[in-house]
DNA sequence: TATCACATGTAAAGGGTTACATGATTGC
DNA sequence: GCAATCATGTAACCCTTTACATGTGATA
């Protein structure tokens, strides 16, 4: 699934610019579980105006570019659903945390502490941003963000009970690998 | 941190061949959180050769490509310490799963169900397959292990407990998107 | 005064996946 | 007989990231 269809996502929920699109997957509702940034979102929007799943009017500005302002036509809305009822492709994760912790016993205890600290300390701050809904959130939002405070939850408490184990295995103080 | 650390990361467990290499992406230890494949493993010992990072002997064998046999150099243990050292990337997350679930309300209660359904026995595998550990595991293995135990589990936790939110927004049977 | 928010877009470079190419052996 | 395992490697394609290019208005 590409970035042509998570815009088509992303209008589902009322016309947007390429701006606001890119501001969805920063900071808003596809922040957590997906990312796509200007140079692939502005393309997209191209390429989906000229296949005619989206529609585009230009909305003039003084002392600044023409806002573009993107909705979705019924032949887009059709393209999702099609997307949707494909088989979806298995969640990705990718962790260079996760990694660097195979090599504690090799690391400095002091890294494997700051390690677990900064890790911490970013997903203490995740949490916060998704305990409270927002108004305008739909039923899915909803569901998404209990799903991520759900996870983000058992992981902090995974390692604050677990820390220990790999700061013990780790050296001393001096680096060995 | 790109495929050429990650077969550094691989070698400190011992000599390894391209294939073995791959098997810890596809199946062994890296498989969980971490993706890479021939068409960068292969490219990617060859340049680590060059560099000196590790060092690489042929094995012949009839009836089958030599085995190439590669080992991590002092330079390829030191290189992937100060890896180690640098600000590691944050976790990469990327769900379709979470994705559509945006759009349950729009969707037939059918499909969502079975995207649920789907992404829990998908679940139950994994946490089946990361239960019992390796006896030749290292202390970093088991922890990342269980460490992806607790998340899986908290994960079908919440599923099994709210599918219903999603489940009753969606549609009767009719795609609306 | 400097940074952030607004606002769009392009191009080069980098990196990875997928598919291709080859071929024997073992187990079902 | 067919699939899976062993074993290496290349190349085209795809996509993304990053940097560049431009400029205003508000806020700290």
């Amino acid at each position: 699934m590409q970035v042509t269809t998570l815009c088509l996502g992303a209008l589902v929920f009322g016309e947007a610019t390429g701006y606001e699109i890119n501001k969805m997957f920063e900071d808003g509702p596809f922040s957590h579980f997906l990312d796509a940034s200007y140079g692939s979102i502005y393309p997209a929007l191209t390429r989906l105006t000229d296949e005619g799943l989206v529609t585009c009017k230009a909305e003039p500005q003084e002392k600044r570019p023409d806002k573009k302002v993107y909705s979705l036509t019924e032949k887009g809305r059709r393209s999702l659903g099609e997307a949707l009822q494909q088989t979806l492709a298995p969640d990705k994760f990718r962790s260079e945390f996760l990694f660097a912790v195979l090599f504690a016993h090799l690391l400095p205890r002091s890294r494997v502490r700051t390690l677990v600290d900064q890790r911490l300390a970013a997903m203490k701050e995740k949490v916060e941003q998704m305990t409270d809904p927002d108004e305008d959130d739909t039923p899915g939002m909803d569901f998404a963000r209990q799903y991520g405070l759900a996870v983000y939850t058992a992981s902090i408490d995974f390692l604050e009970n677990n820390r220990h184990l790999i700061e013990e295995i780790a050296t001393e103080e001096e680096v060995h690998v």
